[in-house]
DNA sequence: AGCACGCCGACT
DNA sequence: GTCGGCGTGCTC
């Protein structure tokens, strides 16, 4: 008798598909999860072996043979497969498709991969201590990196090429001292890892305040359980340190841990972290490294030997047999959301995770999600505060600055201005916001008021003076600058209102005795830039920042003592319900980024409706309070997280399409549990040139709209214009705006 | 998503 | 006469 498997294909399509497993193959073991080649048409692909049914259902004329199997210490274990399945069901995305991204790309495709474990470098065992000193001396005095690179080799032990990278050394650093025989090359051991009390350097522990000793024991008494853990603690009250000392009792039972963290900015100072505290096989996972590089962590991580695995995103699909915690830090950013594709949300399914394998989960956060303190407040986690500041210093101050009835020099208020130079004077940085990147977003003729636009998206052209270049921020497209006016002819065309690129350039008029530097994505574009710059700024090269909310991530900033809002209006009238939310997170955010100790910083907030509940409470009594006021409104609109919330999009060439499609599947829909809203045009109607519009699917509970998601794709699927429209779901989606 | 098949316009 | 544009349909 023939066996059949049922196999996930990397196709966008919601089916599995049946092949046979031919006679040469038959002697082999086929598990679940298990890689195989398949003919697919007429290309060759990569599945995973989903389950073996009993009876397939097609017509066996047209089932094809399994071409290969492929190793077996490539393939995925049982748990992982039910894990991604989960995930599928989830977020209603094609089950191909979600196995193919959980994957290190070299998995993906057949060839030959080496499976073995990462090399790494540790300072040479078999040197005595005079023979190093010998050695050492030979290190040149000029070579300071080298030196550098030594002497954390030696404290921390082997470290693998990624790790050193990330602390700020180059390959050929690490070479030279490779050739003067002062390191050992080794691969990390293959073994799955067990906890010894060395590994951990206890010198570097913290003492704990009441508060993170509480927090500790608490969440210790929930190990081996699924259990989920919010730690809402302000900037500086040591969530860190709170991970450090719950990860350790992990560890001490030889299980693993996943830390994912939002992106790559985070990453080197939290790696110092864990490798000041354990001397255990760290692995890394980010858009940073290779594809190599990944499936190194993706192995380790497999086979049991990476102890910890620090990861951004999709990070939260690596195979951990020995998984005990999972860790997310800055649960409230955006960026765990990935925003294309498989539009999955990384905490929530590290969540979905640790449920299905019974572990803790931590999230933290100095201003946790709504959703995360609705849950908190039904109980279905676990709460914990930290409120205190080691040594007790300041958080930064916020202040509503009115700009409704006073001018405006090039975008600052005359109390904004006067507080810089009070700044400056005492030494101190400033730090200016403004989320809009270019010279200026818009350029318009003087006389009729026409304004020069993108015809793929239908908005203005963003004027970038540097480049003498019109680029539309929505599709990228670009376009040499206009002398003349297409409505009217006339030359008096000029750039209207401001972003950071002009904003810099002013700043150099206004405080001619300061330096001013920009941080966006066009001054940071190039390799190694970002990291000059924020040298720089360390060493008080510069006295003014100006950047966009790429400033606000992750980087310290002590000698900011002033922080400056340019522009927070947007977000209090936007379409985009979530838009005050993240607005007061990044205000916090900044806040405690600001300053040290000695010298609390201020914010200052520039807007025309000082009177703004949401901004009043903010400013006035924290985010705390701003956050129960915003769920509030949430209630009252019937909005997430009161709500569940489900989006279909669809775009085409033209916007009758689409709106036809949605509405067709719309109205075709009977007895939904559901309030359908929509097709609407989406807030940007048109983009690259695409016609977009949404359906809005809203449940009073998840598995309403489960049900009606999955009746809505059935109906899509039949809909003879299914290959007119690009059409995907969307679970839980953050961006309204697309 | 690919990839082939197929049916109409501008090239040697 | 043919090269190639992308609309349509199919993949166990």
């Amino acid at each position: 008798m023939p066996r059949f498997f049922d196999i996930a294909i990397p196709v966008p399509m919601r089916q599995t598909f049946t092949y046979r497993l031919p006679e040469r193959l038959s002697g082999q073991d086929v598990e679940v999860g298990r890689r195989v080649q398949v003919p697919f048409g007429n290309r060759t692909l990569i599945g995973v072996v989903l389950s073996e049914p009993v009876d397939p259902e097609l017509d066996p004329e047209k089932i094809k043979d399994i071409q290969a199997l492929l190793p077996q210490e490539s393939q995925l274990d049982e748990q992982q497969v039910k894990f991604l399945l989960t995930c599928a069901r989830y977020y209603h995305h094609p089950v191909g498709d979600v196995f193919s991204q959980a994957l290190p790309v070299l998995l993906r495709q057949a060839n030959d991969i080496d499976l073995r474990q990462p090399l790494c470098w540790q300072v040479e065992p078999s040197l005595s201590d005079d023979d190093l000193a010998e050695k050492l001396a030979s290190i040149a005095k000029t070579a300071v990196k080298q030196q550098a690179l030594f002497a954390l080799l030696k404290k921390q032990g082997a470290m693998t090429w990624p790790q050193i990278r990330l602390s700020g050394f180059s390959k050929a650093q690490l070479n030279a001292l490779l050739k003067k025989e002062l390191l050992l090359e080794s691969r990390l051991p293959s073994k799955v890892f067990r906890f010894e009390p060395k590994l951990v350097a206890t010198e570097n522990k913290l003492q704990l305040t009441t508060e993170q000793a509480l927090v500790v024991s608490q969440i210790s008494q929930h190990l081996n359980q699924f259990s989920c853990h919010l730690i809402d603690g302000i900037t500086g009250s040591g969530k860190t340190e709170v991970y450090l000392q719950v990860m350790e009792k992990v560890l001490q039972q030889h299980q693993q841990v996943l830390v994912i963290v939002p992106e790559i900015g985070l990453t080197p100072q939290t790696l110092h972290r864990f490798e000041q505290r354990f001397n255990v096989p760290i692995m890394l996972h980010h858009s940073g490294l290779n594809d190599g590089e990944r499936l190194q962590t993706w192995q380790s991580a497999r086979l049991g030997s990476a102890a910890i695995v620090l990861a951004t995103r999709s990070g939260v699909f690596t195979p951990m047999p020995n998984l005990g915690l999972i860790i997310v830090d800055e649960e409230h950013d955006s960026s765990l959301k990935q925003q294309e594709g498989f539009r999955y949300h990384s905490r929530d399914l590290a969540i979905l995770r640790a449920r299905q394998q019974q572990l803790p989960v931590i999230l933290g956060s100095a201003t946790p999600s709504l959703e995360s303190l609705h849950n908190a407040q039904l109980q279905r986690y676990h709460y914990h505060r930290l409120t205190q500041r080691p040594g007790n210093s300041k958080l930064a101050s916020m202040q509503l600055v009115d700009i409704s009835t006073q001018p405006l020099v090039y975008g600052l208020s005359g109390l904004v201005q006067q507080a810089m130079r009070t700044t400056l004077e005492k030494g101190e940085q400033v730090l200016l916001f403004l989320n809009r990147r270019g010279f200026a977003p818009a350029i318009a003729c003087q006389e009729c008021h026409w304004v020069c636009e993108c015809q793929r998206c239908n908005r203005p052209y963003t004027f970038h003076h540097n480049q003498q270049l019109l680029v539309c921020h929505h599709c990228g497209s670009q376009r040499r600058v206009q002398k003349q006016c297409q409505q009217c002819g006339s030359v008096r065309l000029s750039p209207m209102g401001q972003g950071t690129e002009q904003l810099e350039q002013r700043l150099a008029e206004l405080f001619t005795h300061y330096k001013a530097v920009r941080i966006d994505r066009d001054s940071t574009r190039r390799k190694g830039e970002l990291e000059k710059r924020l040298e720089a700024i360390a060493d008080n090269e510069y006295q003014i920042l100006v950047g966009t909310q790429m400033l606000a991530k992750g980087h310290h900033f002590p000698n900011v003592t002033l922080v400056v809002m340019l522009d927070v209006d947007g977000a209090l009238f936007s379409y985009d319900f979530r838009a005050p939310e993240k607005m007061a997170q990044l205000l916090v955010q900044v806040a405690g980024r600001a300053g040290r100790a000695s010298k609390p910083g201020k914010v200052l907030i520039q807007t025309h409706y000082p009177q703004h509940p949401l901004l009043q409470d903010l400013v006035n009594n924290g985010y705390e309070h701003f956050a129960r006021f915003a769920l509030m409104e949430r209630q009252q609109a019937m909005m997430p997280p009161y709500s569940f919330q489900g989006l279909v999009r669809a775009e085409a060439n033209n916007a009758y399409l689409p709106e036809q499609f949605l509405r067709d599947i719309s109205s075709q829909l009977n007895n939904s549990e559901c309030a359908l809203c929509g097709p609407v045009a989406a807030p940007m109607e048109k983009k690259a040139g695409k016609f977009r519009f949404h359906l809005t699917i809203l449940g009073k509970d998840r598995k309403s709209l489960h049900q009606t998601t999955q009746l809505l794709i059935q109906l899509a699927e039949h809909h003879p214009n299914k290959n007119k429209v690009r059409w995907h779901v969307d679970i839980d989606p953050q961006d309204m705006s697309w």
